[in-house]
DNA sequence: ACAAAAGTGTTGCCATTACACCCATGC
DNA sequence: GCATGGGTGTAATGGCAACACTTTTGT
C-alpha cells in the first residue's frame, strides 16, 4: 500500500514577563478532532513550502503572531498520536516577548492565550509531550548560551535578566556573582538611563549588545550555574 | 490539493577504528534517482512503524546491521531536496563499533562500506548537510557528555580513549590530566589483565561501568576541554 | 641498547564561591 | 523614617593547565 503519512508543524513559543514568569502559547482548537482543547499552534504543511515557512505560516494564521526565533525541536510520529489519520509533527522552539504582540484567534483558532508553564490546562494530542521537550530544552539552553534577548525587552534593569534566570533555573542566584560572570562575556551595553518600577531604588538600563551576544552563541558558551 | 509529501528516515551512524579513524556508514544506491551513488541508508517509513523502527528496520534491509545506540537528528524538509516527489527526511544519528559488525549489501543496496569522515564521496540528495550536521552533533556532544562506551571495545586500553577523543576534539590532549578527570568520574573500571599492541610496553584494560555512564550522561556533564 | 608506548605528581593560577552593607527612591 | 529594590568588593577555595621523567616491552 501506497505511504499515507501526513506532515504537520507545531510550535511551542515561549514567552517571559515579570509578572507571570515563563508561558506558553496555546490556541483553543475550533474542530475536531479534540475541539475546544487547548493545543499548541500549527498544521499541515503545503506541498510547496518548506517547513520553516509552514511553521511561520500557521503562527501568523492561528495566533496573528510573528515569531523571529523559531528553531526546530524534535519530530514526533507514533502511529496513533493522531486518532484519525497518521500524521507526524515536526516541533519547533520558539522565544518572544509577549508584550510586542497582540494575540489574535483566526482561523481554526476559537481562542489564543498565554498560559504559565507551571499551570497548562490538558492539551490536545500528545502536545503534553512535546510541551514538556520544549521545556526541558529551554532549561538546558541556557547552560551553554545565552538566552534572554529574545525574551527581554530591549531595554532592561539588570533585575529582568536576573530574575529571567532565577526562573529558568527555579532557584535562586547570588546576584554579584551573577553580575560579574554576565559583564565578563562583554555582551551587554550600560545605558546612561534608569527605569523606576515600583518603589526602591531606579534600576540602570542595560541593552544585549547584539553582534557580541549572537557570536557568544555560535560559539558556545558553558555557564556553570550551580550556586 | 491534499497533502502530498513522502516522509523518509536516514541514518548518518558512526564508527570508530584506532586505524581508521571516525567513519560514516554509506550504502551505494541501486535505483534512481542517484543510482550508483553513494547515500546514506534510509528509506520511507511504513504506514504502521513509528520512526525509530522505520530507521532499525532500513538499516537491517540495506546494510545487515544493527545499531543499538540510535537518537533522532534532526529533520530534512525543504521542497526539492528530492528530484521526483517531495519527501522530508527524519534523520537519526548512531555510534557503532564497526568490528561487531559484517556489512552485507541488500536490497537497494548494491554496496555498503565505511568511509572516513574527511574522505566522503560525492553525496546523494542532501545528505552532506545531513552528515555535515552530525558530525558537529557528535563533536558537541562529547564536551557535555562522556562518549565512548558505543564506539570502544567492550574493554580497551585507556590510551583508546584519549586517541577517540584527540580524534574527536581534532586536537591533541594531556595524557595525565585526561586520565584524572576521566578518573574522577567513576565511570571506568580497571582490569588486571593487560593488552599487547606492537612495540612498548603493555597496557592495562579498562571497561566502562554501565551503570554510571550512562547515569553520568542523563544527568549531564561538562567538560572543559580546551588544552 | 634503543625505540615505542604506558604510566605517573606537583605546582601555580585563575575562576568560582561565599558573604553583608550602603544607596536612592516612594510612601 | 521606613520599606523596597538596586548596587557594589574581597577573601578563601578548589579545579584546571602546564609540565618531564621513568617503566616495560619488542626488536
Amino acid at each position: 500500500m501506497r505511504q499515507d503519512i501526513r506532515v504537520a508543524v507545531d510550535a511551542v513559543v515561549f514567552g517571559y514577563d515579570q509578572e507571570q514568569g515563563i508561558s506558553v502559547l496555546l490556541i483553543k482548537r475550533k474542530i475536531e478532532p479534540f475541539k475546544k482543547m487547548w493545543a499548541l499552534p500549527g498544521g499541515l504543511v503545503l506541498n510547496e513550502e518548506s517547513l520553516d515557512s509552514a511553521v511561520h505560516r500557521e503562527l501568523q494564521e492561528e495566533a496573528g503572531i510573528d515569531v523571529k526565533f523559531l528553531e526546530q525541536l524534535y519530530s514526533f510520529g507514533n502511529p496513533g498520536r493522531d486518532p484519525r489519520n497518521r500524521v507526524i509533527s515536526i516541533s519547533y522552539f520558539g522565544l518572544v516577548r509577549p508584550r510586542d504582540f497582540e494575540l489574535v484567534a483566526r482561523t481554526d483558532a476559537e481562542d489564543v492565550a498565554w498560559f504559565n508553564i507551571s499551570k497548562l490546562p490538558p492539551l490536545a494530542f500528545d502536545h503534553k509531550k512535546i510541551v514538556e521537550t520544549a521545556i526541558s530544552r529551554l532549561r538546558g539552553k541556557i547552560t551553554y548560551e545565552p538566552v534572554g534577548f529574545e525574551l527581554l525587552d530591549k531595554e532592561f534593569p539588570f533585575s529582568d535578566l536576573e530574575n529571567l534566570y532565577q526562573t529558568l533555573l527555579d532557584q535562586p542566584i547570588d546576584r554579584r556573582n551573577f553580575k560579574k560572570k554576565i559583564s565578563s562575556l562583554g555582551i551587554l551595553e550600560e545605558l546612561d538611563r534608569t527605569v523606576q518600577r515600583g518603589a526602591g531604588r531606579p534600576a540602570r538600563l542595560f541593552r544585549f549588545n547584539r553582534k557580541k551576544y549572537f557570536e557568544l552563541k555560535d560559539r558556545g558558551y558553558n555557564f556553570d550555574f550551580f550556586s
